[in-house]
DNA sequence: CGGCAATGGTCTGACAATGGACTATTTGCG
DNA sequence: CGCAAATAGTCCATTGTCAGACCATTGCCG
């Protein structure tokens, strides 16, 4: 019954290098800066990500090298973002680091998303939104219903977290952010179906409908059934 | 419209001596180790935190210049909790650091409290209690009624605290810890009042009885009418 | 064409943090 | 009494991180 653990856990989950190497990474895998797309000049990411410019310096080499990121310098150089989820179709690794972390992690991490993205579809849809903030969400829901099966992770994350972002919590986002990379983690151990895909388009509409009609209750019963399907497809497939 | 400033964030809020030192009074202001009670080892509690024992014993002597520990050595000696509230009861520097980050922390800060602990009371009115847990719900609520003004803010904390431990995630119970802490300090700036700790009182009451029933519906509206008790007063004084 | 601005690339000296070995103190137990 | 165990306190060589200055490349614009 000591809930000490919730509090004495590490204060970083690494050294600076992988934290940031992480960080970037998730701007990349969440589709927060798409593909072709520039990240921010490395002296202002450095001071974004409160780290030295060599030690994020060192964390782009390392995504460089593993061909997430390319740079070019000179003016309107920078560092792109070369990452094609297709292109790495099926970690070999991914089985084995998820079923290692087995089950504790699978309620944590899924009984954390419900609060988090239920909460943030009722909150959302509690606000008075502005017309562009409403234009944005109906922006990314059409693009995440052309997506194909290489893109459909990356567009339906970057749909959650503009979500989370409308609710004016940096806080929430960043917790949502967070909690679908562990969530993605998982789901690259198992098989994606259309069919699944399919319906989660459904359910986008749902949710965005709810979202812009202010319908608190009804966005967070949608949000909750369209959490549902990836909860029972990863608790049959790693149980 | 970008949001990647919820992912671009700072990877470490201060360097580890100073993340230390928030964790372990975290520890004691949320009353996770109450008065009197004994922190770990410092060889465990180093590597708990993630921490060199260098970096930890830094943080522990800055604690205790600051009264909030003391340490004795030899066998069954350690480093004990010596923090009473009431000594200090007015943080001259609160106000002054409070007005400076606001009001778009507020807001955040608001926001997110709401998602996290009413999503918190949800999913642990969704859960089979055990014996135990229920036992120790009704004892921390009990606790909380016989509390003081110098006591209030850390007991109302931990049972706070004990229902997102509940849920079963341990995520959202660090998430509620260091959501709670900022809270707190924004409350440390504003007076308490006796006749808003008896209304919390009965609203406790409200909220335990609803997840020991089960009743996740019930057990949301109750705590987020529990909630907007602070937030109207922080609302009310802070803008 | 030549300078300028914006970017990535490199170097260095100072400081922070680590981990591991060692010491000192206290208390219970054979 | 003397030893063992559990704890806090100290030291040090090594590694990680930082801040900032400086260099190199590129493309726009006067």
């Amino acid at each position: 019954m000591n809930i000490d653990h919730a509090v004495f856990r590490p204060v970083r989950s690494g050294n600076a290098f992988e934290e940031a190497v992480e960080r970037i990474l998730q701007a990349i895998k969440l589709g927060i800066v798409p593909t072709g797309e520039r990240l921010p000049p490395e002296r202002e990411l450095a001071t974004r990500l409160g780290v030295s410019r060599m030690t994020l310096r060192e964390a782009i080499r390392a995504l460089q090298q593993a061909g997430y990121v390319e740079s070019r310098r000179g003016r309107f150089g920078g560092t792109f973002v070369a990452y094609r989820s297709s292109s790495a179709p099926h970690d070999p690794d991914a089985l084995a680091k998820v079923v290692a972390s087995m089950p504790t992690d699978l309620d944590d991490v899924l009984t954390y998303r419900d609060v988090l993205e239920v909460g943030a579809a009722r909150a959302a849809a509690a606000r008075a939104l502005t017309a562009r903030e409403r234009d944005h969400l109906v922006t990314i829901q059409a693009e995440v219903e052309n997506s194909d099966e290489g893109t459909y992770r990356q567009l339906d994350s970057r749909l959650h977290l503009a979500i989370a972002e409308i609710t004016g919590s940096t806080s929430l986002a960043s917790a949502v952010a967070d909690n679908r990379m562990r969530v993605n983690e998982l789901l690259d151990a198992i098989p994606l179906l259309q069919h699944n895909i399919e319906h989660s388009h459904a359910q986008h509409r749902g949710i965005v409908q709810a979202i812009l009609a202010g319908n608190a209750e009804r966005a967070g019963v949608a949000m909750a059934e369209h959490l549902e399907g990836t909860a029972a497809l990863l608790r049959g497939f790693l149980s």
